[in-house]
DNA sequence: GATATATTTGTAAACGATTACATATTTATT
DNA sequence: AATAAATATGTAATCGTTTACAAATATATC
């Protein structure tokens, strides 16, 4: 392998002037510059990035920390983080924290081993509770889950905003005993449980409501149990893309039709929500978007340590569809309403 | 930041010692052990990652080039990679090549530049084509996709005997016109097409093929043209995951029903094949136990640079849904058969 | 107890870049 | 033409480890 002694030599300069010309500093002819191009093509030199990254004390490498890559929101967020990263000559550690804190904290010391340049971050429950960027070595950005009074850089969804027009929406359709299935083990799920609180509350409506898991399998046994109940809620909303599988799964093995029998919202748009006869009606997030902003926030960072704390706030998008169709006022509804 | 000298002096030994204690070497006595894992608990000591990967020449990190990131069965097979990478003290860099043989190309030189241990890569088919472990700094064990014949590490399915299996079964179910809609950028299409080209000519039934991208577009697209052809096929068969999701949204758009005018079935056993009423008949594959299986490759590959090359092939297991269901002799049927 | 062998420790030379500083060269100003 | 300022280049120190080699100490063998 070239070294960029060898690249010296074969160009007639000195390695100052080839670590010059490679870095795009300044001050250096014209001329130097065209020879040592040369001189690296022609050795087909690469430089040591572990030899660079020793003495440049810098490692243009941005770690992504996210709650569960199986999830497809976070899935479609790491495609543009990878893609803006790449373009601009960023290496990115992607890291899988399955809804950990442990895991997570694990992660993060890692980071800070791998010295990275910058991190995304989309944290669990207690991670974000004693969030305070001070207490890490590099800037964090946070994607997706963020308190109001969290002092960070962060790219989020309106969640109060969404989970209050998803459910004026099934209100407006007529739906009033209406259960909300949320992961209460990340800031997302309990804002948008609490959009679901304030649309219920501004309607004089009680709340029904299960926390849990942010999880496939326990939303469909959370579900299991609202089906169960008597009487039956007039319409079943999940948190997110996962816990809206959970409810659709559930209410197919209960042989429950919606919209006819039950309703069915959530949020995440994901495929398969318009291939479930009637379709799923769902609150859409820009998912690349988010990743897009997020690290566009963090190279922003990077560049400008002490500029002031950002937050970009994307807004969701109400797709209606078949599972939240009109309640009709006389059949089952008027008997959910009569015992409710 | 505590430096490996600064731990030296604390414990009141040599650097070299503290050295050899933090990478486990034999020829330490145990008093020193303790005195230099106090001072490194001490001094909160963590190595600096770039200097050791600078004099040891080697980085503890594998590459993970994966095909499109937004197929679930890459995201699972990543997951498993990544799992089993930090439980062995590697790093991972993902890199989502997005089928661009370019961008492959590119991802692939970053990694050497990267130094890596090793890398695991689901390659396009042009990469694979010229494929040769030899022309590569680094071990590598090709993941999903590989020809019978190259010479280099694998994990992969049956694809094969799968796909003969899954269209043997839509033929005892008395399907026939069998259309296969397969991603012919791959090699694990190109194979799949095989098994069903190969089942089709063992019951003497002609061949209805088209190769695209493996994308839910194109898949749609394909797929409508089928549907709009008379007669109509008896089934339609996909040969992934996505390509199954594209033939599925097909066949909801020109509100055919399955099973009863036209048959489904497909490779990948996601959440939302269950679904959609009646359920859509899979070849389901091992996906976690793919990229574990990958990645201890890679693991001895690195250990034992010479030893033979092996390849791992996993079963698909066929998972029978109402989307597959026997075909009525009378009918729709009768039709399709009078007509082909 | 002397010698040979095995074990433990320390010193200093790598690893391959970047960059501070000094020096040489060119251009501008008088 | 002499001086000042700006630009271009080179030399050598430096980043923080690992590890080859030498030296010192402990253990075994006679």
């Amino acid at each position: 392998m070239a070294q960029i002694k060898d690249v010296a030599k074969q160009a007639g300069v000195s390695v100052a002037s080839v670590s010059r010309v490679l870095a795009g500093h300044a001050g250096v002819s014209e001329s130097t510059r065209q020879r040592v191009l040369e001189a690296v093509q022609a050795l087909d030199y690469r430089p040591d990035l572990a030899a660079r990254r020793l003495r440049s004390r810098r490692t243009d490498t941005i770690g992504l920390i996210v709650s569960d890559i199986r999830n497809p929101f976070f899935t479609e967020v790491s495609r543009a983080v990878e893609d803006m990263a790449y373009q601009n000559r960023m290496r990115v550690i992607l890291c899988n924290a399955d809804e950990d804190p442990d895991k997570e904290a694990l992660y993060l010391d890692l980071m800070r081993d791998e010295n990275v340049s910058g991190v995304i971050l989309s944290p669990t429950l207690p991670t974000l509770a004693r969030f305070r960027p001070r207490d890490y070595s590099f800037p964090v950005v946070l994607v997706d889950r963020c308190d109001r009074d969290t002092a960070a850089d962060a790219v989020v969804l309106d969640n109060v905003d969404s989970a209050y027009r998803l459910t004026s929406h099934l209100i407006e359709q007529g739906h009033r005993r209406i259960a909300f299935i949320y992961g209460a083990t990340s800031a997302t799920g309990r804002q948008r449980h609490e959009g679901y609180v304030t649309a219920m509350a501004t309607h004089g409506l009680e709340t029904l409501a299960t926390a849990m898991p942010a999880t496939i399998d326990a939303a469909r046994a959370a579900a299991a149990e609202w089906v169960n109940r008597r009487p039956l809620p007039d319409a079943l909303a999940g948190s997110n893309g996962l816990i809206l599988l959970g409810l659709t799964e559930a209410l197919r093995e209960a042989h429950l039709r919606f919209p006819e029998q039950i309703a069915l919202a959530g949020f995440d748009d994901l495929p398969w929500t318009r291939l479930v006869e009637p379709g799923v009606t769902v609150i859409a997030q820009p998912t690349y978007d988010i990743g897009q902003a997020a690290i566009e926030l963090l190279l922003q960072r990077i560049a400008h340590p002490a500029q002031s704390v950002r937050r970009v706030v994307l807004r969701g998008e109400l797709r209606e569809r078949g599972s939240s169709a009109m309640r009709k006022p006389a059949g089952s509804g008027s008997k959910a309403m009569a015992e409710g």
